[in-house]
RNA sequence: GCGCCUGUAGCUCAGCUGGAUAGAGCAACGGACUUCUAAUCCGUAGGUCGCCCGUUCGAAUCGGGCCAGGCGUGCCA
């Protein structure tokens, strides 16, 4: 059982006994409880504020209460001290047996410590990334990839049985952009005079999709009608570019379960029958030849078009059909992870959710800021037509997937990030993940050794962590016991970033242990002492475990030797 | 104009959904390796939590109003 579930149990009978002894009628539900950490260890391993929550109600001082809470108490034998504090805490500090128990516990579970149970088998969506295949993949991609993957693993980890997607925008105008802009480079490598229009993809990759398709077919296509080259030029850009994407994202270590093709849905005649169903509800009208959602019905600040007057659907026709699909799809929760600079696109989601029928809050966008990039101290500005951005590649290459990713993910992602490409790499060895990753190549070191000296790591948890009566070493065994309430907390507020923090914090703590024993012998993981060695090597491997998992659920690798 | 996001140390950012004395990394300065990895550790210095009201036992956190920056505000995607 973990250290809050505990908590509860105890504190809980004793809120509602306490509630019924007072002569002051209470009604009402009893407040729910939360227990924090204290900032400050003196303060014990958790406290409540619960009495100062009832005072105003019970209209007594908050001490006060908080003592008739304390004398309704049952006795327990997890607890070491229960005391009242400052202007009304409950202050509990655990016994070390129980955080003994805790230790032994991360080496039962293994590497399926810190998973939790708060998803209950539910079905959730994770679509990510959904980059159209005009261009490779930029930085701010790799946000939303690393941000999405590293949330997937954190929401298995706790208890939801996730799929991962990504919708391509395989149609529409762009992809006939694409297929032109590679016809203009066509037509310039075959020495034909051209002039390449300002909006269209101007990036090196269009000559890379030209010069294959001279090697293919030569110049067969330099006298067909446009209509007749376009498509398969673009449909050529679009495989040649998506193998691209693909590419780079397994070298991001991101993957999907799924590939979702909006022509399919298109083809498979979705998009019509969607669209029939919210006329069929009254939500679609005609107006000015085009074709409206009635938006404005479900709180979006104006209707939006769904059939163009020149007869096109539009981008968010399919998308309606594309969020049907999903639903139907039987998702009990469906994310989405989108740019920030798609963020005036939410309202008429949801309200086309809400027209469909479902409720809305089975929908969450998240938007993830831009990423702005520094080279040499000035702004890349990022345009895919253009050409002027810095491709997820060029970083990868440069930085690094496991450092990448993890500058990635230590930052909200609803905070506006900057990344200095030359901090990161001149940093390479002085970059936060390096403080991590060494951290535990130091601790498959300290394993390493015990092993050549005649220690049986594999049978660590037959140690007597009784023997660990170092602050450092309790406070160790704590923090690392708190890993599932990191996950529990990640996975609700969908923030990966927070698994980064527990990390920092884990990991300093461990590197000053670590240090305190190369000044004292005695305080070295390997001493004289064979039994004391045992138990701090069972710490040592919990400690492993923990940030192994950690890392995991991050994407980044945790390396035995660095 | 309206909407969303952001504003915390010189820089980059945390701050556990309202708690007790606001933290970390980098940069600066001064120290620590004969030992299980110095990619580490210890110390010094650095703050009007953008500003003003409000809510209450208690606010960086919640609400309102300003100020500043970013993004959005298409019958584009």
């Amino acid at each position: 059982m973990r250290a809050k579930e505990i908590l509860n149990d105890i504190l809980f009978p004793a809120l509602k006994k306490a509630a019924t002894k007072l002569s002051v009628p209470f009604v009402g539900p009893l407040p729910p409880l939360a227990f924090e950490i204290p900032k400050n260890e003196e303060h014990g391993d958790y406290a409540s504020n619960i009495a100062l929550i009832m005072a105003s109600k019970l209209k007594r001082p908050p001490r006060e209460v908080a003592k008739l809470i304390l004398d309704s108490m049952d006795d327990s034998s997890f607890i070491k001290e229960v005391t009242i504090a400052g202007p009304g805490f409950i202050n509990f500090l655990l016994k070390e047996s129980f955080w003994f128990d805790q230790l032994k516990r991360v080496h039962n579970q293994g590497a399926d410590f810190g998973k939790i149970d708060l998803g209950k088998g539910a079905n959730v969506q994770i679509e990510f990334v959904s980059a159209n295949p005009t261009g490779p993949l930029h930085i701010g991609h790799g946000r939303g990839a690393a941000l999405g993957d590293s949330l997937a693993s954190i929401l298995s980890f706790a208890g939801f049985r996730v799929t991962k997607e990504y919708y391509l925008n395989d149609v529409g105008n762009q992809m006939m952009t694409l297929g032109r802009s590679v016809l203009y480079r066509y037509k310039e490598l075959l020495q034909l005079p051209v002039e390449f229009p300002d909006n269209h993809y101007r990036g090196d990759y269009i000559y890379d999709v030209a010069r294959e398709a001279i090697s293919r077919w030569n110049d067969k296509y330099l006298d067909c009608d446009e209509h007749e080259v376009i498509p398969v030029f673009s449909q050529l850009a679009q495989e040649m570019i998506l193998a691209g994407i693909k590419h780079d994202l397994d070298d991001f270590s991101v993957n999907f379960d799924t590939w979702f093709s909006e022509k399919k849905l298109i083809e498979a005649g979705e998009v019509e029958k969607t669209i029939a169903e919210l006329k069929k509800k009254n939500f679609l009208y005609e107006q000015d030849g085009a074709l409206w959602f009635a938006a404005t019905k479900f709180d979006d600040e104006k209707d939006r078009v769904v059939v163009r007057s020149n007869g096109q659907k539009t981008y968010f026709a399919s998308d309606i059909a594309y969020h049907k699909n999903k639903f139907s799809r039987n998702f009990d929760q469906v994310i989405n992870i989108w740019g920030a600079d798609h963020h005036g696109y939410v309202p008429r989601v949801k309200a086309m959710v809400k027209a469909l029928g479902y409720e809305p809050e089975r929908l969450r966008v998240l938007l993830v800021q831009l990423v702005s990039l520094l080279r040499e101290g000035k702004l890349v500005s990022m345009s895919t037509r253009q050409a002027e951005f810095v491709t997820l590649r060029e970083v990868l290459d440069e930085v690094g997937s496991d450092a990448t990713r993890y500058i990635l993910l230590t930052r909200r992602p609803d905070a506006p990030l900057e990344f200095d490409l030359e901090l990161a790499k001149k940093q390479s060895d002085e970059n936060p993940v390096y403080y991590i990753q060494y951290a535990h190549a130091r601790l498959c070191s300290i394993l390493r050794i015990a092993q050549e000296r005649g220690f049986d790591i594999n049978r660590l948890n037959h140690a007597d962590p009784g023997l660990l009566t170092m602050p450092e070493e309790i406070s160790l065994i704590k923090k690392i016991s708190h890993f599932p309430d990191v996950v529990e907390g990640s996975a609700v507020s969908l923030e990966p970033h927070r698994i980064t923090i527990f990390l920092q914090d884990v990991v300093s703590t461990f590197h000053r242990y670590y240090h305190s024993g190369k000044l004292v012998d005695e305080k070295r993981v390997l001493t004289e002492n064979e039994d004391l060695s045992r138990a701090r090597l069972c710490l040592v491997e919990g400690l492993r475990l923990t940030i192994k998992n950690a890392l995991t659920l991050l994407g980044v690798s945790a390396p035995e030797r660095m």
